[in-house]
DNA sequence: GTGAAAGCGCTAACAC
DNA sequence: GTGTTAGCGCTTTCAC
C-alpha cells in the first residue's frame, strides 16, 4: 500500500485538499463536524504529510541547525555538554514539530565560517543555534548573520552584540556558592580560575568576589590560583593552595574538572573531604557524580538554555522573544558530599 | 537578492534545466565545455539546489535517521558512546551529501516502537541506523522493518535476524584480552558480566571463556560476578571478588564503568594497581583515560561501525554491502597502566 | 466556511 | 548530448 497523500484524505472525507490542509495545520475556519470527518480519514489512511512537499510550498524547512564545537577534533571528555545541548534543542523541536540538524565543527579551523555559510545555504534551516565557543567568534556569527537566517547564541561572553542570546547567571550563582561556603563557617575560601579565554568563566571570579563581600569576608590575593580548566591544572593549583602557610578550608574551582584535581590531591595527602577541606566545582558535569565524594557544584541549565534558544527561533511567540534581545536561565547550586562545616 | 533557482542557472548558461540538473548530480552525458559553462553560472549565482524540491521530485529524503538510547532519561555518563556514533554517521553523511536526523529515545519505554514508527513515517529517511541496545529489541526492529525503510543494526547480539548489521568482534577481542592477562602470569582472572539485556556484552563472557581455554586456564564459576554495566555494580562485584578466600589477581570487567568501580574499591582497600591487582575494561570510554591509573581496555571502533552502517544505507555501493548481511569492524586492545605482571 | 487553480524547484521519462 | 514535458504533494491566493 503506497503512502496516502492529501488527495486521498480529501477524497475519503469528501472535502477539498485545502480543507485537509487546514485541519492538519490547525488553522481556523473549519466547522467542527468537518474537522472530525477529516481527522477520521487521516487516521484510517494513516496519513502523514510529506514534509518535502510542505517545505517546498511553504518556503520553510521546519528544521533548525545546531552548531557546536567538535569534541573529537581533539580529545576531550566533555561530550555531556553536547548531549545536553542536543537534549534541549530536541525538546523544542518536538514541541513545534520541527527537525534538528546537528553540525559539529572545529572552532580552531579558520574555514569554519565558510563551512557554516555553505551548510546553511544548502540546508536552509529556519534558524541556527550557535553554542559557545563558536557563539563568541565574530567571524562565525557574521557569516551566519550574512545568510539572513535567524540565529541565537548560547553563552556568548558579551551579550551586547547583534542577535538574540541565551546565557546563565554565572556571576550571581558563583556569589551564591561563595555565600554558601561562608555560611558553613569557612573564612578562608580559595578560588581557582579557569581558562582565560572563556568569558563566562571570568564572570565566575567576579561572582566569587561578590560573594565574599556579601559575606563580609576580605578578598585575599593569595587565595586565588590560576588554572586553565583542565584536571591537571586543578592538581597544580591545589598543591599551591594547600602548601600555603595558612591554607584555605574551602576551595571553589571554576569548573568540575579542576575541582576533581583538587580532590585527587587531597586524597593523596590524606586530607579528608569534607571534614578538613570543602571543595566545590562548577558545571555539574558527569564527573561530579562519578568522583568520590560526590562534588558540590553548580548545575548549568544547558538543556534549558538550548531549549530557550530554539524556541526563540521556532516557537509560536518567537518574534516577542527575539525582541527581548537576551534571556537568562539561572544555574542552581547542587550541594553534595564534598562540602561541609569548616573545621574547628 | 532572492536565491537563484535551477532556471536562473539554465538561463545564464544558455542551456536547459535538465542539463543543469545533470551537472549538479554528476551525471554522465554532458559535454565538458557545457559542464564548464554551467559550473561557472552556478558559481556566479551562488546557486544551491533546493533540497525540498529535489527530495519531493526524487522520492528520496537524502536523510538518514540515527536512533539510540537516551542517556538523559536516566543518569549515565556514557555520552561518549553517542558522540562517537554521531561522529561516524556524520562522516558518511558528509561523503554522500546527506543529512542526519538524530533521535534519542528511552528503550525502557514500551511505546518506543510506535514513537519510532511515527517518526519514520513523518520524516521518511532513506535509512535508519539503530544503535544498541535498541538494535537488540525485536519489537523495535520489527516496527522499523514494518515501515519499509532500509535499516542497519549496530552491535546486535545475534546477527542472524533480518537486515544488515555491523558489529565488532567482542568475543574474539575479549579472548585476546584474557590471553593478554594470562600472558602476564595471571592464573586467577575474574570476569564481571554486564547488563543482561545487552547481547554484545554476553559475547564478551564467551570470549573470556575462550581466552581461558586458549591459555590452558580452568574456568572457575566463583570468579564470575554479575554486574549491570554501572559503576555501582562494578563496586559491588569488586567487593565480592576481593572478599573471596582466594581472590583473583586480575579482574576483567565487561565495560569501563564497572572497571572504574573496581579501581575505586581497590584504592579504598589500599590494593595497589597494577602491582597487586590488574584491572581491564572494555569500551575505551572517556573514563578510561580520566581515571588513575589509566585503564587497560578494548577500544570499540564505534565511529567506524556507525560509518559503515550509514554507508550501507546511502553509499553508492549500498546494494552490494547490504547483500553481505553483516559486517565486522575489529576492536583493538589498549594496554595501559592498570594491568601488569601477576604478583609473586 | 470552503474550494479551484497556480505554483514551489526540482527529477524522471522520453523524445530528439 | 541535450531539451521537453509531466508531475512530486503540498501551501498560497483569491474567489465564492
Amino acid at each position: 500500500m503506497a503512502k496516502a497523500t492529501i488527495d486521498d484524505v480529501a477524497d475519503l472525507a469528501g472535502v477539498s485538499i485545502k480543507t485537509v490542509s487546514r485541519v492538519v495545520n490547525d488553522e481556523p475556519n473549519v466547522r467542527e463536524s468537518t474537522r472530525e470527518k477529516v481527522e477520521q480519514a487521516i487516521v484510517r489512511l494513516n496519513y502523514r504529510p510529506n514534509l518535502s512537499a510542505r517545505n517546498l510550498a511553504s518556503h520553510r524547512s521546519h528544521m533548525i541547525l545546531l552548531v557546536y564545537d567538535d569534541p573529537s577534533a581533539y580529545v576531550t571528555p566533555s561530550s555531556g555538554y553536547i548531549i545536553r545541548l542536543q537534549e534541549g534543542t530536541l525538546k523544542a523541536c518536538k514541541q513545534t514539530n520541527c527537525d534538528l540538524l546537528i553540525h559539529p565543527c572545529n572552532y580552531r579551523n579558520s574555514d569554519v565560517k565558510d563551512e557554516l555559510r555553505i551548510l546553511i545555504e544548502r540546508t536552509r534551516p529556519d534558524g541556527v543555534v550557535i553554542a559557545a565557543p563558536l557563539s563568541n567568534m565574530a567571524s562565525v556569527v557574521n557569516a551566519i548573520a550574512g545568510t539572513d537566517t535567524p540565529y541565537v547564541r548560547i553563552s556568548p561572553g558579551k551579550s551586547n552584540a547583534g542577535g538574540f542570546s541565551v546565557a546563565t547567571n554565572d556571576r550571581e550563582v558563583s556569589a551564591e556558592m561563595t555565600r554558601y561556603l561562608a555560611s558553613l563557617g569557612h573564612a578562608r575560601i580559595a578560588f581557582i580560575k579557569g581558562h582565560p579565554k572563556h568569558k563566562a568563566v571570568a564572570n565566575r571570579l567576579q561572582g566569587y568576589k561578590d560573594g565574599l563581600k556579601q559575606s563580609s569576608l576580605k578578598f585575599d590575593e593569595h587565595l586565588i590560583a590560576a588554572g586553565d580548566s583542565s584536571i591537571a591544572s586543578g592538581v597544580a593549583c591545589a598543591e599551591e593552595l594547600l602548601d600555603l602557610s595558612e591554607p584555605p578550608t574551602a576551595i571553589f574551582a571554576a569548573n568540575d574538572d579542576m575541582a576533581a584535581g583538587v580532590i585527587q590531591v587531597a586524597s593523596q595527602r590524606g586530607v579528608e573531604i569534607p571534614r578538613q577541606l570543602s571543595v566545590a566545582g562548577f558545571d555539574d558535569s558527569a564527573l561530579a557524580l562519578q568522583i568520590s565524594p560526590a562534588l558540590t557544584t553548580v548545575r548549568q541549565p544547558l538543556a534549558k538554555m538550548a531549549e530557550t534558544a530554539a524556541m526563540a527561533l521556532i516557537g509560536d511567540n518567537r518574534d516577542e522573544i527575539m525582541q527581548a534581545g537576551a534571556s537568562t536561565v539561572p544555574g542552581t547550586l547542587q550541594a553534595r558530599e564534598s562540602t561541609g562545616p569548616a573545621p574547628g
